[in-house]
DNA sequence: CTGAAAGCGCTTACAG
DNA sequence: CTGAAAGCGCTTACAG
């Protein structure tokens, strides 16, 4: 056990220095891996540094330096919705995201925005941050219009922003479209359903619109418009949208939702009236929400690899993206029991 | 549109003051609030600022006044569980902090750490941080053991710990035991089981189980030992959990679950087994996931007040909380569908 | 391979 | 109410 000096006073590298005989720049050198150093200096340099309990401060050595090492990571939420509310889709890309910047090296500085007062993203102009992600909600306008001008800043990267022409980041919504049918058409269904929020400020869900439009025609499924009702929430949206089908009288015996918390209120309303899923019909989500493995019956779903998410976010973010480029996130089916089983 | 002038050069306080006319000093006491500066004087600095497109840089103004206002929360994980895996209510929690530290004027520096390289938690002798909150699974023996050192320490607070004598936040454990079990009463079940993992390493859940032994001298119910069968996630003790109980032949009318993911477990085989919820028997769970609304049938539950939570965290870490008390975060019932009626 | 010096960009006593 | 000076604790050219 090192002899640690009190608290008292805050130990500086110029008193490692002075201990272990050497100027304070190679002090620096030495705990900063500089290879020019010897190994017997660095070691000296070392014990001097532990016996006095020595630690840079990374304040001092960010200024000077010129970096920050940090990415701030600016999470969208929805007024009013408290931790337990928010769809657990950004939280898992919030998580993904935390550690792909420290895989690179560098500090996550997270902050959930939902109404004005909060709205901040200067964090590169106030040297906290080299980088910003913004992920969250696409349903708060006031937030994304606020963040709408720094959206095609090379510094900057999103994930669910109501625009669609920015420095975005989104999974393969069209690969994922496409095993989502496909599965479907592989149970036996054939006449599939399309729930989902297509506004033009849900980019993400229109993308999955329009190519399970383009794949009824390719493999030739009976496809038809968009199901959508509004609601307080996507579980809200899902009972009146599934409720709202049902009443128009449209054969369907498949169900592609949007997103997995809308197919939760859709598996509830098909329960409450008597349809077996997935004996009368088949539901399959998008999101790989990992509640789906509780719902009733499970969920089957489409999920995008967050943790590939994560690193697509992050380098877009740090300028390690060719040019041009809109990153996706690769998709995976996720098999549960919501969809008839091949055969 | 303010003359922004292009970044290839950093503007500094110094051409701040130049322009405006002023020391550099009065720039920086104009742009923090000093209320000793004119109005005067402070809308010139002001305007000088916006016409070189000036912020102060924070790396700078930290590291000489001495603050960082920043508070560190790490959140521990298990290893090889990836974004989806995580238990939806450490995120609730994160969320909660991060929210709690923004309020009270503090930035969220945010790591998730689950394996042995990843461990780390000097951020304030690095002068990253002020104060560090650690919350997350307290199964990650490895990473409490790396962190128990600091969990006595005045800058530092924690949920989760597999350790009782420290510095740690919880919920009201007792109090929610007690709504748990009265609801269940109410609703006509008087011989009610608990399922939990009861291990001196979880001390909450312990603390659940302990009042729930007292409750039912008190209130009269019958109880048992805590049921318990290891598994690899909460869900999977559940079930391996609810078929123990089932197969020892004791009987019971209402399952008191220590937490919602075992309670999923349970719910899961108790269909499977064809005991209908809560007809045959009630569950109630503990956690306030917002998952349980989409279980089957919906969980009903204790949910801590996450937003309080979040804040006891922080003004514990900060050290404004009275030496020698255990905070505790407030507990309500969600009622949902998973316990009979009362009458 | 190491030292001596300069300076990153601010804030804060200390004066007046 | 504002200015002039000092200095927070490092890193990094520049020498040798």
């Amino acid at each position: 056990m090192p002899n640690q000096t009190p608290p008292t006073h805050r130990v500086t590298s110029f008193e490692v220095a002075e201990r272990a005989g050497v100027n304070q720049s190679t002090v620096s050198r030495a705990l900063s891996g500089d290879t020019s150093i010897t190994d017997a200096t660095r070691e000296k340099v070392r014990q001097a540094a532990d016996e006095l309990g020595y630690r840079v401060d990374s304040r001092a050595a960010r200024l000077r330096s010129g970096k920050t090492s940090t990415i701030a990571i600016v999470v969208i939420t929805k007024p009013g919705v408290e931790a337990t509310g928010i769809n657990p889709f950004h939280y898992n890309l919030l998580g993904s995201v935390c550690a792909a910047a420290s895989d690179k090296g560098y500090q996550a500085l997270v902050s959930f925005q939902s109404s004005s007062e909060q709205f901040y993203s200067d964090f590169v102009e106030t040297r906290q941050a080299d980088a910003v992600v913004l992920i969250g909600t696409s349903t708060n306008d006031a937030a994304w219009a606020h963040h709408h001008a720094i959206l095609n800043r090379e510094d900057v990267a999103c994930w669910g922003s109501p625009y669609v022409d920015h420095r975005r980041v989104d999974s393969d919504n069209r690969e994922g479209a496409r095993v989502a049918v496909q599965r479907l058409l592989d149970g036996g269904n054939h006449k599939i359903a399309f729930i989902g929020d297509t506004r033009e400020s849900q980019p993400q869900f229109r993308e999955r619109y329009d190519a399970y439009c383009t794949l009824a025609d390719e493999l030739g499924f009976e496809s038809g418009p968009a199901i959508f009702e509004e609601g307080e929430t996507r579980a809200a949206q899902g009972r009146r949208s599934a409720r709202s089908l049902i009443e128009s009288g449209r054969k369907f015996d498949g169900i592609f939702c949007s997103c997995d918390a809308m197919a939760f209120g859709v598996l509830e309303v098909l329960r409450e009236k008597g349809l077996a899923v997935p004996d009368d019909v088949s539901v399959i989500g998008f999101d790989g929400l990992g509640s789906g493995a509780h719902s009733s019956p499970p969920l089957t779903t489409i999920e995008p690899d967050f943790a590939r998410a994560g690193v697509l976010l992050v380098e877009f973010a740090l300028g390690e993206t060719a040019e041009g480029t809109r990153p996706r996130a690769p998709v995976r089916l996720v098999e549960r029991q919501s969809v008839k089983k091949p055969g």
